[in-house]
RNA sequence: GUCGGGGUAGCUCAGCGGUAGAGCAAACGGCUCAUAAUCGUUAGGUCGCGGGUUCGAAUCCCGCCUCCGACACCA
């Protein structure tokens, strides 16, 4: 019976292009994921979009003279541009600056205020003297009080270590343009975590299918809960939907609270826009929908602390908490089910750092080599239970010798035989027992790497991938049907038979992980139709008549199925080509004075 | 500083209580259908250091060295 599965996936942040190890964190992960339970008949429903409030965005706008929304608008268009080319399938990519995503998180403060999770509370805050903004704390400088550094940061001193109050640095001055700031008395409202410490504790306990890391640091950070702030002097953000603050543009809801809030709203906006408005309720309020999350690690406790929070103390109320007439649902909003974290990415060695040059961003990237090969990169050797490496040096080696050399050879040269010899699909002669124990191993795939894919083990789904596609190639060394075929046409057409249905099956195995080579080893075996299609973009204008644009696609008329494939004898072939290109050595020299360059 | 995660073959990584693994690189051999691709064999590690628990530890515990993160207004 098919389930209902949400994937939510981290919302990149839209104040600069996004380089590979974000999307080596939650982009393709996420989308072999999402793609193996769509083979596997389940409802998907995958959701993100690019979260446009906070300083950061503020800050990107003064420096390039723009504002926000031009900030929001130009990286929107960027990051979603790159996700399309790396073929990631979501069935809503939208973003933070719609009407929609304002309603939505707007009640849930509301409902949460009227609940008693949110408090009022007088703090103290730093505002820039200049343009008499908020000025966070990290990009406040001074002199320590503790070690007299000189350069600490209004959160923390960079030489002793010692967590700091920008209010205790002598002489403070802000990052951005030197001035001293002034502090003062400002009201903010705060999330009553220590309210839900017990149910999340409980809640976290029960979470055994957890990667371990997730589980533990979780229920560490639950023991000192505090009330979190939730809202920021700001005036870019969403508004505060009390009346007292109907009218006033210098306070906003902090864009942690809303971002999150982008599982939900993105979900709803998907059903508005397909003309069914109450679906996304078949996952929301379905007890039986699972939902995935996935992220960098840097990310975890907004997933498995605040945002529960958020979705328990919402509870049945709200306008999108209760139930909807005529709708079988009217459960509480679902928590989630996994919160997959990934690790990060180095780049040769060092922290990736835009402003130090050491970076590769992902239209860079994908302006010079296919998505499929950083897909492939991306999965064997990525972050995905510990930081790892990427080099341009491995790469290549990746690429050549084992993406190239194991799989898209495989593929080639048993196509292009078949192609040459027979043109269509061989019909076999029986079977020896050699033949029927790699076809068995083979289609045992679908089992093994099914496992893999459910518990989130990309990294070892994809090498058994991988070690099924060599034990093709080992048969086919060890039969050499190129030989047998002088004297013995009819085996020879089985030996090319039974490589041929392998690597049929292969090409379902291989869809998540590489979909864009996949379909087209989809046709040329001769099938029909979409394994993994093109994707789209769509423009939606709202109430006020601004529109937007959002990634989707037609995912349910795609013809894959995570089972053994039937190939039909005689189904004419279509004229092969090499699915990857080699790459050569040269390009790591290349790229390697490219970066130093940049 | 506090908390957490790493340190395993030349390289990149898996294993996480029961005689040390994979891929690549190296050496040798086979094949020549295939993008000079492939297949087989061999070699290669006192599993960061020092203690401890255990019949038995890379795997659990303690200490140290080292690298990397998180630590509320950095998404």
């Amino acid at each position: 019976m098919p389930e209902h599965i949400l994937v939510a996936v981290a919302w990149p942040y839209a104040n600069g292009p996004r380089h590979i190890g974000h999307v080596a964190g939650f982009g393709v992960p996420s989308d072999i994921f999402a793609r193996y339970q769509r083979l596997r008949g389940n409802h998907v429903l995958m959701v993100s979009g690019t979260d446009e409030h906070g300083t950061p965005i503020t800050i990107a706008a003064d420096k390039e003279g723009l504002t926000p929304r031009e900030v929001a608008d130009r990286y929107n268009k960027v990051i979603g541009d790159d996700l399309y080319n790396l073929g990631l399938s979501y069935d809503t990519f939208t973003r933070t600056t719609t009407a929609n995503h304002y309603r939505v998180t707007q009640d849930l403060f509301k409902t949460l205020y009227e609940h008693g999770y949110i408090l009022r509370k007088e703090t103290l805050g730093a505002f820039s003297a200049s343009t008499g903004r908020t000025l966070p704390d990290r990009y406040i400088e001074g002199t320590c009080p503790i070690c007299g550094y000189g350069e600490a940061r209004g959160d923390q001193c960079d030489n002793c270590g010692n967590q700091l109050d920008p209010v205790d640095l002598i002489n403070p001055r802000s990052k951005i343009d030197g001035s001293v700031p002034v502090f003062k008395e400002t009201e903010h409202f705060f999330l009553d975590l220590p309210a839900f410490a017990e149910q999340l504790r409980a809640w976290i306990e029960r979470q055994e299918h957890w990667r371990p890391n997730v589980r533990s640091f979780s229920l560490n950070f639950i023991k000192e809960l505090k009330p979190r702030a939730i809202t920021r002097d700001l005036e870019w953000g969403v508004p505060i939907p009390l009346p007292e603050y109907a009218d006033r543009d210098d306070k906003k809801i902090y864009v942690w609270f809303d971002a999150v809030i982008g599982y939900l709203s993105a979900s709803i906006e998907w059903a508005q826009n397909r003309g069914t408005p109450d679906a996304w309720r078949e996952w929301w309020q379905n007890p039986a929908a699972r939902h995935y999350y996935f992220m960098g690690k840097d990310n975890i406790v907004f997933h498995t602390v605040i945002w529960p929070a958020q979705l328990i103390g919402y509870g049945k109320g709200g306008v999108y908490g209760g139930a909807a007439v005529g709708s079988p649902y009217a459960a509480p909003l679902q928590l989630p089910y996994n919160v997959v974290s990934s690790e990060f990415l180095t780049m040769e060695g060092k922290k990736f750092s835009s402003s130090r040059g050491v970076v590769i961003y992902v239209n860079d990237f994908l302006s010079r080599y296919d998505p499929d090969p950083l897909r492939y990169f991306l999965t064997i050797a990525g972050p995905e239970s510990q930081d790892t490496d990427f080099t341009w040096a491995e790469f290549v080696r990746r690429n050549n010798d084992e993406l190239v050399a194991t799989w898209g050879n495989l593929v080639n040269r048993t196509l292009t035989n078949v192609y040459r010899n027979f043109g269509s699909v061989p019909a076999p002669g029986s079977l020896t027992p050699g033949d029927t124990a790699l076809i068995a191993a083979v289609e045992g795939g679908f089992a093994t790497i099914g496992e893999l894919l459910d518990a989130a083990r990309f990294k070892a789904g994809l090498s058994e991938a991988m070690r099924l596609a060599a034990l093709v190639n080992s048969y086919l060394s060890e039969q050499e049907p190129w030989k047998v075929i002088k004297s013995d046409r009819e085996r020879a057409a089985t030996i090319w038979y039974v490589a041929l249905r392998c690597v049929a099956s292969l090409r379902v195995i291989f869809t998540p992980f590489l979909p864009f080579s996949s379909q087209r080893l989809h046709e040329y075996l001769g099938y029909d139709g979409y394994i993994a299609g093109p994707l789209e973009f769509r423009e939606y204008t709202e109430e006020h008549g601004q529109s937007h644009r959002v990634l989707t696609g037609d995912y349910t008329t795609w013809v894959g199925r995570w089972e053994p494939a039937t190939l039909p004898v005689g189904q004419v072939l279509r004229e092969p080509r090499p699915l990857f290109k080699k790459l050569d050595e040269q390009v790591v020299e290349e790229e390697l004075a490219r970066m130093g360059a940049g």
